[in-house]
DNA sequence: GAATCTTAATCAATCGTTTGATTGAGACCC
DNA sequence: GGGTCTCAATCAAACGATTGATTAAGATTC
């Protein structure tokens, strides 16, 4: 999470990008305050209005970084076949497998190069689920970018599995697979409360498992009848 | 939250419940204000420490005042059927849909015999939602106790229409399905950017299809294919 | 007339922001 | 090389506004 920006970028500033996104994804944009976050940066709260104007301007940075610099799991991820390639329909499945399998891993923080702190990146998704809540009008065109990979990834996959689904079709497929996803990051506290304990990391074979297995089921795919 | 012959000077402290709740639906505990949730209660600030305590304890009756009084699917269902039943899988087949249906209905505020005005009952979820996010600790009890009708609810169709599984695989299940149904509520603003445009009342057929056909493939119950 | 309810005025604390001063490294002139 | 100037970076201090909370007096009710 270095920045090869040219700009003038002293360790100050990048100090309080990255406290900002620890706190505001604990307490929320009201809930954080200027100088708890330059505190845990040690640096002046002034500086905040000197790098970024205002504190909503922090905000907007510290969600473009993360956006830019910080993990997906998509990247990393080989594109989906195209409908008429060969072996198209056994190598959908098997990227829709690995899609579910690789944003669990990076829900949970499972970095194997860590290119930051486990703190800072389940930070990361807290900061990014509560944007998601409620966009600001000047941040949706970012957000709507660092979305659009993951859903034409999913896209591409239910294509090349589901090609009689008209477009809605394909799109209702593939909001029922990234909600089993994202629940289990965002519901997590729930999920805690309701089954005594809650996943962690150690638990993603088994829930990428049982999403991949019920998503292929709720396409009409399922291969056989498992627990 | 209006009673249908309204009174001509209502109780102040009901006022201010219920301006509460809209005010912290929208803005959250942080961004809330008392003055303003005052101002829209058409009510002096200092009653919230009057009758509440603090701004803490005015968050809290409210959450508690539309957890009883608000509207709540599955109060109105009957239940589910039990295993051993007579016909059993067909109707917690049929106790599924409706279950689907009902909580759609509900977070769509498809209101019939209007207890509370629209406005009112989108923010009672979105209100309900945020405190989902993270619950407090002094809430915990509040929240399971709620919740729990839901989850039993659901985990006793899928006892009857799934008797082989095993408890915890029983309890992925229910978040599969539940996490499909809340994902249309709180990521709205999500979809509606993505998809051009968001569902509504009106879409509560083709979602509610959707969600129970996933659901039952995802079971492994699917009878037809169907897009 | 006591209890309950409501009010405006006020409290101390904290908020985000602004200010003015200081630092230190480089550019420039003589 | 010494002196001067520039400029970005940083800081402590203070700003006005707003926060939740408190108070004491007035209004209402029974």
């Amino acid at each position: 999470m270095t920045t090869p920006h040219p700009d003038p970028t002293p360790d100050s500033r990048q100090r309080l990008l990255e406290a900002a996104i620890l706190v505001f994804a604990e307490k929320g944009f009201d809930g954080a305050g200027i100088r708890e976050i330059a505190t845990k940066a040690k640096a002046n709260s002034a500086l905040v209005q000197y790098y970024f104007g205002n504190k909503e301007g922090l905000y907007h940075a510290a969600l473009r970084f993360l956006f830019e610099q910080g993990p997906d799991a998509v990247r990393a991820l080989p594109p989906p076949p195209m409908p008429d390639e060969p072996e198209a329909f056994p190598r959908a499945m098997e990227s829709l497998r690995n899609y579910i399998r690789a944003f669990l891993e990076d829900l949970f923080a499972c970095h194997d190069a860590g290119q930051c702190s486990k703190e800072m990146h389940s930070a990361i998704h807290l900061f990014w689920t509560r944007e998601m809540m409620d966009p600001a009008q000047e941040r949706v065109d970012m957000i709507l970018a660092h979305i659009q990979p993951h859903v034409d990834y999913v896209t591409g996959c239910l294509n090349a599995l589901r090609p009689d689904l008209d477009q809605d079709s394909t799109f209702l497929m593939g909001c029922s697979i990234h909600s089993q996803i994202m629940f289990f990051h965002r519901d997590m506290a729930m999920v805690a409360l309701l089954r005594g304990e809650g996943f962690g990391p150690q638990d993603i074979d088994r829930l990428s498992q049982h999403i991949t297995d019920f998503s292929l089921g709720g396409l009409g795919l399922r291969t056989s009848t498992q627990g």
